[in-house]
DNA sequence: ACAAATTTTTAGATTTGCCTAAATTTTATT
DNA sequence: AATAAAATTTAGGCAAATCTAAAAATTTGT
C-alpha cells in the first residue's frame, strides 16, 4: 500500500466512525485537503484493490480487508502516540503530526516490540483505545472522575468547570489534560478519591473529582 | 525533500567515502536499484537545488549542504538503530531495513529527543559514528580487542579466528556481533582484560582478545 | 592516436496522484 | 414533478520519478 493509500483509508474509517457509515466523496476530500476529483480516482482504486466497497454516486465503506488496514494504521499511530508521550517527554498536543509520519513505518516485529517495549497499552495520551493486533479493541467512553470505578485508569481529557481556582488547583497538583490517571481507592463517607498519577499517589476530594473529565475503556 | 532525494543525497554521501569522492552515475543506480538514465535526471534536480556539484560526465560531490543534509539523514539512521537494538531488542543485523524508513520522518524535535532517551550514544550497533545534531563526528577505526585502550568502549564488529571452540566461547560467554565492549582495566603481566559487556563484568585472556575485532571511535 | 568499449546523457513514454473544467447524477425546493 | 442546487464523476493535463532506446562524451586498448 502507498503512503497516500493508506491516508486514505484511515480517514474513510474515522469518517465512518469506526465502522459502517457511508462516507462521502466531499467529506474524503475535505480531510485530505485535496479537490472531490482526486478522491474519485483514488476511490475507484481502492476499490479495484478491495479495501472499499464502492457504487457510483453513492459513497464509499470499508471492506472488511479495508477494516483491518484501517485498524492496523490506527494500532499502529496510537502506540507511537503513547511512545512519543512516555519515553520522549512529548505533551499530549503535539504528538499528532509526527504519529502521523510513523504510522506508515512498515515493520510488523516492530510494531509488537513497540507494543511490548510501553506495557501493551490500551489507551493512547488522548484516552482513545488502541486496537489489539488482531484489530480488536475496548469502546472508550467519557466520565467524570468521580463516576470511574475503583481499579480502572483513564486519560484526563478535559474539565467541566474551567474557573481560574479549579485550574490553579489542577496546576498545583500538577494534573494536566492528557495525564493518566488511575483510581486505587474510595473512601464511602465522603466520596473522596485516592488516585495514582504519574506513580504518585495523591488524595482529592469528591468536589474536585466531579469537575475532571476523565476517559476510561470498556 | 521528498524521500527519494533523500536516498540519494544518503547514497552519494555513502560512496564519496564521507566527504570529497567524486561519486559517478553508475554507481548511484547500482545503489538505488535504477538506471543511469533517471540518475542523471535526478542529478540534475538535485544540482539545481543546490544539494550536489555537477558537471555532465564528470560525477558529483556533496555540495556544503548537501553534506549537511546527508549527515542529519545518517544520524537520524544511526540513531534509529541504537533504538532499536537497545530499547526495542532487535539485533544488529535486523535493524537496517526498518532505521531505511525511519530515517526519513520528519521532527527535529523526535531526533533530539530519541538522543536524549538513548543517552547520547556515539556509536550505532554496527560501531559506526553517529553524527552531533552539528554534523561533527568522530572517526571510527577496527582493532583488535588487546588493542584497545584502557576507558574505551566498541562495537564487536568480527572475529580474527573463526574456529568452532573459539566460536563455542563466545556463545558461552553471551558475546555477540554487536554488542558493545568496555574495557575496565587490563593485567599487565599477562594481558588478561576485564571488560564490561551488557552491564556485567567478565575476565577474558589475552589470547581471546586477540582474536575479537572491536569498532571504535577516535 | 584512434577505434572500440564504456559511461553518461537526452528524448520520449509510463505511472501515480493530483489538478481544472465540464458533464452527469442525486438532492432539495417550490 | 420539474427545476435549481449540490455532489460526484469524467476527461484531459501536469509534475515527479521512473523506464527504454538512442545519441553523445569519455575512457581504454593496442
Amino acid at each position: 500500500m502507498t503512503l497516500s493509500e493508506e491516508d486514505y483509508i484511515k480517514i474513510i474509517y474515522h469518517l465512518g466512525k469506526g465502522e459502517q457509515g457511508k462516507v462521502s466523496t466531499n467529506a474524503i476530500a475535505e480531510k485530505m485537503e485535496t479537490k472531490p476529483s482526486s478522491v474519485s480516482d483514488m476511490i475507484k482504486k481502492l476499490s479495484e484493490k478491495g479495501l472499499v466497497n464502492y457504487k457510483k454516486y453513492q459513497g464509499v465503506t470499508l471492506s472488511e480487508y479495508g477494516l483491518k488496514v484501517a485498524l492496523s494504521i490506527v494500532r499502529k499511530h496510537r502506540l507511537w502516540e503513547v511512545f512519543l508521550v512516555e519515553k520522549l517527554e512529548f505533551s499530549w498536543d503535539e504528538v499528532h503530526e509526527v504519529a502521523e509520519q510513523l504510522e506508515h513505518i512498515k515493520s510488523e516485529k516492530l510494531i509488537d516490540m513497540l507494543d511490548k517495549h510501553l506495557g501493551f497499552p490500551q489507551i493512547d495520551p488522548h484516552g482513545d483505545p488502541i486496537p489489539s493486533k488482531s484489530g480488536e479493541f475496548k469502546k472508550s467512553i467519557k466520565r467524570l472522575l468521580n463516576e470511574v470505578p475503583i481499579g480502572k485508569e483513564g486519560i484526563c481529557v478535559g474539565v467541566k468547570d474551567s474557573s481560574p481556582p479549579f485550574l490553579k488547583f489542577l496546576d498545583k497538583n500538577k494534573i494536566a489534560l492528557g495525564d493518566s490517571i488511575f483510581v486505587v481507592d474510595k473512601e464511602e463517607f465522603d466520596g473522596s478519591l485516592h488516585i495514582k498519577i504519574r506513580d504518585i499517589d495523591i488524595r482529592i476530594s469528591d468536589q474536585i473529582a466531579s469537575n475532571l473529565y476523565l476517559r476510561i475503556i470498556e
